[in-house]
DNA sequence: AATGAATGAGGTTTCATTCAT
DNA sequence: AATGAATGAAACCTCATTCAT
């Protein structure tokens, strides 16, 4: 019996490494994607990581399912967000519109994910769409009080903040033809203001 | 000798054919990016356009000139719509959120162009941004008499399209988790309602 | 019309440096392969063959489609052996044997074909089916004519020839514990007198 | 201390224990091997004995290591097939046909013995060359009965035995245009027939 | 002794672009 | 001017082997 023992703690050690070890891919893939767009090499981010390339492709088994885990922890932190405002905001119109614009600016920050949305996606998707359900729940209650609070269109459904991210998301990334950037924020603040109930 | 042809006459059958290869190259560029995106390879549009790939780089030096020059294209053609709007719509709203909602239609028929929008850009805009400043001419005095005529929101302005137009652009594109298209006409709906002046 | 003649000239010019590669590539193939065994990577036979890896790849789109043609033209070759016995050795033991153990010699020679034959085939087979079909109705002629002279076994069929090829070839190949080839003649020789009519 | 657990029974679990290891992983590299050919991974076969790849790699230092005792293995079986017909077949043709028979019989069923044969030997010959000796001696004994008894030629020697055995293996892996397996145990039978002293 | 995470050299294939004809 | 064969730099991914735990 006690032979059979050391095991157990060589595997939690090694696994605190592996751990680690996806920690640190995950990350470096969020700032190489960043830097270099979705077409960033798998030997970059490893190399960024401090690892070989084996090892992130130890972790996730396709270019794909790397960037569907990224897409994952973004649905998971934007669901934080709007459970927050759920939670905290008292006002209905404050927690929807403080929501959306925390979220946006959570995508202005993340490159990579940006990308990600665009790509090719399907197989992105798949790694990550459990969790994009999640965050439609969380805003589809967030929505329910804004209309039933009179603040938000009566016709304003969950499906159309996708949409609206998308806009502000494609906003970020693009340039004028001087190479200027749009003004996201400006563009979020119309967009909002398209959502809310008009009075009469 | 008769083997070596009269220059005139094969001069302008030359002339005649080279222009008749460029628009065949730009068409099939059109059909060949909307198919397959902008991946698209530079010898399937040459085998498209019935020319070889050298043809192709002889009218455009690169990929992203080609692309460049269907951007320039496609924003000549924007301006069409909102030129015509000026001259023929009466109505101010209408015209505004009419030649919009044309132009919105347009680019959501065109991947190609959506592609180019996204891409790695700043190459392509070289190759468009007359076009695009003549299109945001059109657009500005649109906008004008929309403002002039209360129906817009006084702080409305042209650089406030581009990420409109972007924003539903990249609608018609992105996919939900289960590969679901988004609404793009709600989208742009919710939209212009945003831009329009608010009584109080 | 005199206009678009030139082309016609280069095609046929073209396609002589085309072709003339194409047969450095199979040379080329045949003797990496030769040397290096199936796992000789498409660059070396690239660069043996003068040529950049993109053009082997112009020529045969994958390494299976490459070691296709090369084992049709050895079945090729192998064909035209049997069929010079036929039309020239009137001795119909010494046509089959001889034809036999010209072909071994030949196959002994090429050890890129004779690993073609071993690999995970099938995707080799479908380039090379249709030439190894016509080895085989002349094989099954030779045969025909040797049992009719009452030289061949009665039951010796084309269906054995592939197994004692494929026997001697292995021979070639294979090396003791000490390294030392096997005798593939001495076999050839032992298995042909299998095929042998005896008396009674 | 209680802590540092007995040497002694400790060490005799060890001991089993990784000779269980040993046992498990050959019987795995079998299956593993006849089921996806070499190509098959290290890991792969570590998993199917339920161990680490890392104790795979204790027990056989490389892979043709591992190829090299299961080589060694199968010529101890063969060999027994031998003696045993040695021991107990008074019939001397009946003693080298059925040793051969039982014995291509054997290969047959051991894709991943035949496998090893055709690799890129040397290595894995190191170490099942003395297996192969005993097994050649055997085989010996058994041809100069026959010959003794007249009734295998007399030009028939143990080196014949080999090259007739790996024919008889290729065979059995070699496939037709259409996929089709050859007839090795047909293909024996012609060899065996060519092995046999003829009458004048 | 055992584990399995990590390594990283290669392997095949693609494709924008060039250039000889 | 047109052609399309040639180029070759990457890109993604695999897997035998090592080594920290």
């Amino acid at each position: 019996m006690r032979v059979t023992s050391p095991p157990v703690i060589a595997e939690t050690r090694r696994r605190a490494d592996a751990v680690r070890n996806r920690v640190s891919v995950l990350t470096a893939a969020t700032d190489v994607f960043a830097e270099f767009g979705l077409e960033a090499r798998m030997e970059d981010i490893a190399r960024r990581a401090g690892v070989g390339v084996g090892t992130v492709y130890r972790h996730f088994p396709t270019k794909e399912a790397l960037l569907g885990e990224l897409l994952a922890e973004k649905w998971r932190t934007l669901r934080d967000t709007v459970q927050d405002a759920l939670d905290n905001e008292p006002d209905p119109w404050q927690a929807f519109s403080g929501a959306l614009t925390r979220n946006a600016e959570i995508m202005a920050a993340d490159a990579a994910v940006r990308g990600a949305l665009m790509s090719d996606q399907m197989e992105v998707w798949e790694h990550a769409s459990d969790a994009h359900q999640e965050l439609m729940v969380a805003t589809a209650e967030l929505i329910r009080r804004g209309r039933d609070a009179g603040v938000l269109r009566d016709d304003l459904g969950v499906d159309d903040v996708p949409a609206m991210m998308c806009g502000v998301s494609v906003a970020v990334d693009a340039r004028g033809p001087a190479g200027e950037a749009l003004n996201w924020r400006r563009h979020l603040e119309l967009v909002l203001d398209g959502t809310r109930r008009r009075p009469e």
